[in-house]
DNA sequence: TAGATTGTTAATCGATTAACAATC
DNA sequence: TAGATTGTTAATCGATTAACAATC
C-alpha cells in the first residue's frame, strides 16, 4: 500500500505532525476527519494534505473523508515507526538523562538499548532501566548489537570524534543535540539536527523590535 | 544600517545558522569569507546566502567579500540577541534542570531569571543560580518583572493553562518543548517549537526501509 | 590596474493552492 | 439518489539559482 518515490523533505516534515495531529484526535474518539476538516484543525490547506497524502497512496473515500485510525497506521509506517529501531545514546550528562528518563523512544519506535559516558562518575548508574556503560565499550557494543540510530547529548567537542565511532559501527542515523556541524562524510548516514540554539534564536528574531511585522509559526 | 520588510521564514531560519557559522569561523581565526566559500562551507549557494542578506542590508564589498566579525556581529542584531530578553522557565523536571544547567542562555541574549515548578520538592532548590519557585508564584512574578519569553518544559497536560498565565502575563513568545499544539488565540505570542518526536520520526523515515531513497540533510 | 566579488535583476525551479471529474 | 469528498491535473505563487553590471 505504500509507494515512494522521491519526496520532497517538506512532505516528509509534515508527516509528524500528521501523526501527531491523528493521534490526538484518536485518543479524542474521533472516527471519521475530512481533509478539510483535518486542514482546519492543522492550519493548512486541505489541498495541501491531500496532495502529500498521494506521494504516499490512497488512503481516503469520496464522500466520507479518511478513517481516523486507519489514517494514523498508514503514516506510521510510512515513518517506518513499526520497523523495531534501536538506539544508544552518548553523553549521559543532565540533557541525557532528561531523554532517558523521560522520553519515550518506545512510543515514536524506537528501543534505546544502552548509554554511554565517559566519566567514570556516571558508570554502572541505571536509569529508567538503560544501564550507562564506559564510552571505550561503545565500539564493541556496536559489533555486537544491531543499533540503527546514535543520539548524541556530549559536548560539543567530542562530537566529531563520537560520531565517527557511530559511523564504523554502522549506525543509519545520528539524532544529533549538540551543536555541532557534523560531517559524516559519504557514509550516507542521516543526521537530524536538534539545535537547542537555533530554535530560541529564532523565536528571538520575531519577539525583538524589528522582528515585528511578521506573526505566528 | 538593518531595514526589514517581511522576511519569509526561510530566510529567518537560515540566520542562525549562518551565526553559528560565522562564529565558528571566527573562532578559528577567519578574518574575511566570500559568499562563495560560505556556501561551500554550508552547504547552499553563494547565491542564497547573498540573497539571504540582501533582505536585511548591504554587509560586503566586491571583491572582498565579508568581514568574519561584522558580519556576524551585523546577523546578531538582526536576531536581536542585544536585546537583553529575560526569559522564565516552567517545569524543572529532568529536562527543565537540563536546560537551565546546559544551556547557555547567556550566549543566545537571553536572561533566565527564574524557574517555577508544581511539585512542593522541587520548590526551592537552586539549579545554576536559578531558585525554583512554586507554580502559584508566577502570576505574581510576571506582573513584577518583565519576562519575554516562557520556556516550558513540562508534561503536556499543563501545557496549554501554563500556556495562557504567560500570555496573560505579557510575555511575547513561548519556547515549548511539550508535544502539545498551544493556542495562543489572537494574542500575537509567538510561538517556538521543539518537537522532539517530529525530529526522531523525520529520521525514522530516512532511515527506514521505504524511506532509502533521499539521502542528506 | 586587473581580478574578485558584491548586490540585484531575471530566469528557473519547486511547492502550494485551486479546480474538477470521479465516485463513494 | 444527492451531497460530500477524494485524488489528480492545472494554475499560481514563492523560493532558489543564475547572470551580470557595478565597484572595491
Amino acid at each position: 500500500m505504500v509507494k515512494k518515490g522521491k519526496v520532497s523533505s517538506a512532505v516528509i516534515r509534515r508527516l509528524p505532525r500528521y501523526y501527531r495531529t491523528l493521534e490526538a484526535l484518536h485518543r479524542d474518539g474521533a472516527v471519521r476527519i475530512s481533509s478539510s476538516a483535518l486542514g482546519k484543525r492543522m492550519g493548512i490547506t486541505a489541498s495541501q494534505i491531500r496532495q502529500d497524502l498521494s506521494c504516499f497512496g490512497e488512503f481516503g473515500q469520496q464522500g466520507y473523508g479518511y478513517n481516523v485510525a486507519d489514517l494514523r497506521r498508514e503514516i506510521s509506517e510510512i515513518l517506518g515507526m513499526d520497523q523495531d529501531h534501536s538506539a544508544v545514546l552518548i553523553g549521559a550528562g543532565n540533557l541525557g538523562k532528561a531523554l532517558i528518563r523521560n522520553f519515550s523512544f518506545g512510543k515514536n519506535g524506537f528501543a534505546l538499548s544502552a548509554a554511554f559516558d565517559a566519566d567514570p562518575a556516571a558508570i554502572g548508574r541505571e536509569f529508567n532501566g538503560v544501564t550507562v556503560r564506559a564510552v571505550d565499550e561503545l565500539d564493541e557494543y556496536l559489533r555486537s548489537h544491531k543499533v540503527n540510530v546514535g543520539v548524541l547529548t556530549l559536548p560539543r567537542s567530542a562530537a566529531q570524534d563520537m560520531a565517527e565511532h557511530l559511523i564504523a559501527g554502522g549506525v543509519q542515523g545520528i539524532w544529533n543535540f549538540t551543536n555541532a556541524e557534523l560531517d559524516v562524510g559519504d557514509s550516507g548516514v542521516f543526521v537530524e539536527n536538534v539545535h537547542f540554539s537555533d530554535s530560541l534564536l529564532t523565536l528571538s528574531y520575531y519577539i525583538s523590535d524589528a522582528g515585528q511585522k511578521a506573526e505566528g509559526e
